[in-house]
DNA sequence: CACACTTGCTCAATCGATGAAGCATCAATT
DNA sequence: AATTGATGCTTCATCGATTGAGCAAGTGTG
């Protein structure tokens, strides 16, 4: 970033001089309220070819520090490898700009000091809202919002602050978790329970998906095993070792597998390829989250893909209704079968 | 955003008054350069203490309106839907962060509409530097900013007005076919020419590919099929309906293909299986660009896995430095073996 | 012709942070 | 006692865009 090549950029004092006019009537005209300001249609067109000319952009600096809204719009995210998050992304990207905001989006990789430290940085930029998804303390970045008048909306983790938009997690995980059971059952000629495996206990997610798992066991008559559910977190390596573990205490493994997340699919595909402890047969793998390559290894894994496109809508529903009250909106998540 | 919860922010004289000094005090021992200032470390204490206990947060707008460097790095990059632009958005924002830049990342959707509009957003957002990831028109880029004194860099994507930072794609390319040759020869006992699919044939990548892949073939004596070279584009719709059209026209297939991109192999992958024509042997797959699932389809698949982390130390090694030695760095890419 | 109204523009304050220049105050030196 | 120098602050212009207030000229009305 050398100093020789700064060139001075072209201003509306610039174009003023241009145009033989008064900066503000350049201004007006260049931010589209010169109709309420009485500038001439040919003083308008005049600017306007110039600003074109020289090549001029707004210095958004300026002119966000003069207005009372910036229409930059945040977003915090925790990770970029994989297809959930990164299609939150693209989504939010596409609605923000559809409605003339800018989005800016930061990655926290899940570390509750970094969340913070973004969430103050978007401050710092003016944000008018900020969407903290998968935040690990979302209720704290509400808080700091608020103390600065900004709007905050959780997204796929609730928060009790502040209106949050997330999946149905029970009811994604009853289907999910009965599919599961049902496909054991018909390969095995009786029921077994399952093993949970992947997110982190305390999460709102990971409990709400615990409980459609225990209560599709209880439907089923299926009592679960407690020393099956195994929240050791997201991360594959997290995944892979608490899979170890398990094998290790046990001699016989269960026959199906909740995976909560592709992420954690990651660790029990690669654990299980290693170890050769389902080298005979596969296990059934229900997998909380959807990739188009989890889809193809097999047909014995099903997914449950969360509707992405509406839970980015809801999102936008209410930031453009203004609306605040603190409730959680769900969204039913997709039930894929792979192959 | 409603108005009513538009809190007053903190200002820098907010804080004068409180301290019972000047704003300039404020903002320097804010701004850390209260010694340079000569300001007495006890005034320091004690505005950085008000500070805190009032929550303040600088006006990035009106603190970049007044410097002359915004410390805003911009990115503009295709998709988010793969491990590969993935990896590079967050180790951006991790290096960007590391020196102190705010990054502003924005989706382009391979759209070259989209590409200019986005830089000139980052333009008006003033910021001091633009790295183009995977530009369908980068010189076109590197235009908009030298005109605003921007600098840029290309990322992935080679141009021909601006460092650029690529992958090894011809090396990598031809290590990658050499490995499938030989595992189709060492299968069928015979050498037999592979199928080339994905990507633009007009992109650098795509034709640096391509020759890695011609010149492979040639060193293994075999001839290339030009009909078999079919740069359909990366969506995974066009790859999947190259291959049936493929398909159509000849009745023998080949026993191996390189697929240029995991997008790309989404597609091959699906027709594969829809279209059961490989349902007696799998052919052997190169895929230029690395995923985890696709590393647990089958042994039948060798991939090539761009660095992204020398890639992204080669971008700010350009950044720090200040060179602007227009050539390109290529990073030799890993080829890794699936399973 | 006087008055009001509309049209088409300009002036100047403002947003919040920054930093060059300047002004006291006090200690040290001749 | 007078001068120099360091220390610790304050004052004020400035960055570029926005916008309320205001002014001049033209049009219409009674």
């Amino acid at each position: 970033m050398n100093r020789t090549t700064l060139a001075k950029r072209t201003t509306i004092y610039d174009l003023a001089e241009l145009a033989g006019t008064s900066a503000s009537a350049v201004s007006a005209v260049l931010n589209g309220n010169w109709k309420k300001r009485r500038i001439s249609a040919k003083l308008a067109e005049k600017i306007t070819k110039l600003a074109e000319e020289q090549g001029y952009a707004v210095n958004m600096q300026a002119s966000v520090l003069r207005r009372e809204r910036s229409k930059i719009i945040g977003m915090i995210v925790p990770k970029y490898d994989n297809r959930y998050f990164g299609s939150i992304v693209e989504q939010f990207e596409n609605l923000a700009r559809e409605r003339g905001l800018f989005p800016i989006i930061t990655c926290t990789r899940r570390d509750p000091a970094l969340e913070v430290e973004a969430a103050r940085a978007m401050l710092s930029y003016q944000v008018d809202c900020l969407i903290a998804t998968g935040a690990t303390d979302p209720d704290r970045i509400v808080d700091l919002c608020a103390a600065a008048g900004v709007r905050t909306i959780n997204l796929d983790l609730p928060g009790s602050r502040a209106p949050s938009v997330i999946s149905d997690n029970y009811g994604g995980a009853l289907e999910l978790t009965r599919r599961v059971l049902a496909s054991c059952e018909r390969e095995y000629g009786e029921k077994s329970p399952l093993l949970f495996v992947g997110g982190r206990g305390t999460d709102h997610n990971t409990m709400e998906r615990a409980r459609g798992f225990r209560d599709a066991h209880a439907e089923a008559g299926v009592a679960v095993d407690e020393t099956l559910v195994q929240t050791c977190g997201y991360a594959p390596e997290k995944a892979e070792s608490a899979m170890r573990q398990l094998a290790e205490r046990r001699s016989v493994l269960p026959r199906g597998m909740f995976v909560n997340s592709t992420i954690s699919l990651e660790g029990v595909m690669r654990w299980i390829r290693r170890s050769g402890h389902y080298a005979q047969r596969m296990p059934h793998l229900g997998c909380f989250d959807w990739d188009p390559f989890v889809a193809m290894l097999g047909d014995h894994i099903e997914m449950v893909r969360q509707d992405v496109p509406k839970m980015l809508e809801a999102v936008f529903d209410i930031i453009d209704s203004g609306s605040t009250d603190i409730r959680a909106v769900e969204i039913p998540p997709i039930v894929e079968k792979a192959g």
